[in-house]
DNA sequence: TGACAATTCAAACGTGTGTTTGAAATATCT
DNA sequence: AGATATTTCAAACACACGTTTGAATTGTCA
């Protein structure tokens, strides 16, 4: 009656199925829109097979939640892949460039990405513990960052506003995929060009935030 | 068995105050989320009204986003109130003040705004249409104002690329708002915290240009 | 007033959803 | 092998949704 606790291993074979087509299915159409029956039928499952092993969806979406994570921190650890004295313009442009791949990287890897991102917009009942347990740190993360490019004269303010200047470019791409792709078909996202935007939303806000810097003296 | 067409005048009532609730439903919960019996309680009238007077929630749809449409460009004219020789960096912060207020102004003004900020990350089969006939008309406005900014030194993609870092900060604060509320929550929306806003991300975005002008030389 | 059209209304329909059920099948362990 | 627990399965349930229906009401005009 009661889900098993063995240990591990093999028993949890529809359980780790169900949580692979489940990140798949709620990544592409979020939390709502995304159907228990969809869900199932990729993981090869039976209707039932959700309430059996996680209670309902919301709980399956918490699991999913929990698992992505694990999986996004192995791909891209929250320290980049640079020195702890890099430049705050090296550490902006990394932090920019993991946040993109972390959404429009495909497979496994960006679910997790897709699914914050949609948080934001349609959130559910997993929000809070996630701005408190994800979303803050990172946005600590980025405003220690972009202060240091300000300097000292900078207000708290500054940094915050700007911090969200450079996330809701990075978003941007995401949430608003069908009016891009109508307004610049040309517009495509494959790896490189995520880099190229990258590199865009990077030089910009640089030369924004060093510019309101100089400012401020 | 049809709509009538008298003239105009007093007997489109329960029409009208359909409209007037489904604008505003509409525009708090987008079209998928928001049920036709919602409207209907808003709106003093029985559930069949909608399909009674419009033929489906969809047409009824379409007919809101005519109407506050309607308002909106009463309310923000396009050429907003500057002279036609005004400077791009005041013609950058008019449009930006303008795109914020359409959006979080509240009461039946901001409806418009709000709507199309919806179907932007949540489309509807009116999207096609309004990227033709709405979208892309500001989008070029927007290019325009960008180039100037940039100099001739400037490629199409740069200025495509720098128009979408100003939209994307100004829609940032409405798709995103559980985010920002959960994350800075004396980060408050009222008119002069608009202002404020507009502000920031206008100074922020013509500095970012005008740098990235001058390194195309 | 009387006949006809337009509108309102309560009730129901059909569909898709998450969830529950109870039996059947399978695995586990003595 | 037999007993017991675990898991699967088809079917159904309960609910919310957009929509339809047909009768009742209201308005219009000769």
């Amino acid at each position: 009656m009661v889900a098993p606790l063995k240990t591990d291993s093999i028993q949890a074979e529809t359980r780790h199925q169900l949580i692979e087509a489940a990140g798949e299915v709620f990544a592409e159409a979020g939390f709502r829109a995304a159907t228990v029956r969809a869900i199932c039928e990729r993981a090869h499952a039976n209707i039932a097979a959700v309430n059996y092993h996680f209670g309902d969806k919301e709980k399956l979406y918490l699991e999913v939640l929990r698992h992505t994570q694990e999986q996004a921190i192995k791909k891209y650890p929250t320290n980049l892949g640079l020195k702890k004295d890099a430049s705050p313009a090296l550490r902006l442009k990394a932090f920019i460039r993991s946040f993109l791949f972390r959404i429009f990287d495909e497979g496994p890897i960006a679910w997790h990405g897709k699914l914050m991102s949609r948080e934001m917009i349609e959130p559910t009942a997993a929000l809070d513990a996630l701005v408190a347990e994800k979303i803050r740190p990172q946005a600590q993360q980025l405003s220690a960052i972009i202060r240091e490019l300000l300097g000292s004269g900078a207000s708290a303010r500054q940094a915050r506003l700007c911090g969200m200047s450079v996330v809701s470019q990075c978003l941007f791409y995401h949430h608003c995929r069908p009016v891009v792709s109508r307004l610049f078909p040309e517009q495509k996202f494959s790896r490189s060009d995520i880099e190229d935007l990258a590199e865009h939303i990077a030089s910009f806000s640089l030369a924004a935030i060093k510019q309101l810097g100089k400012k401020n003296r």
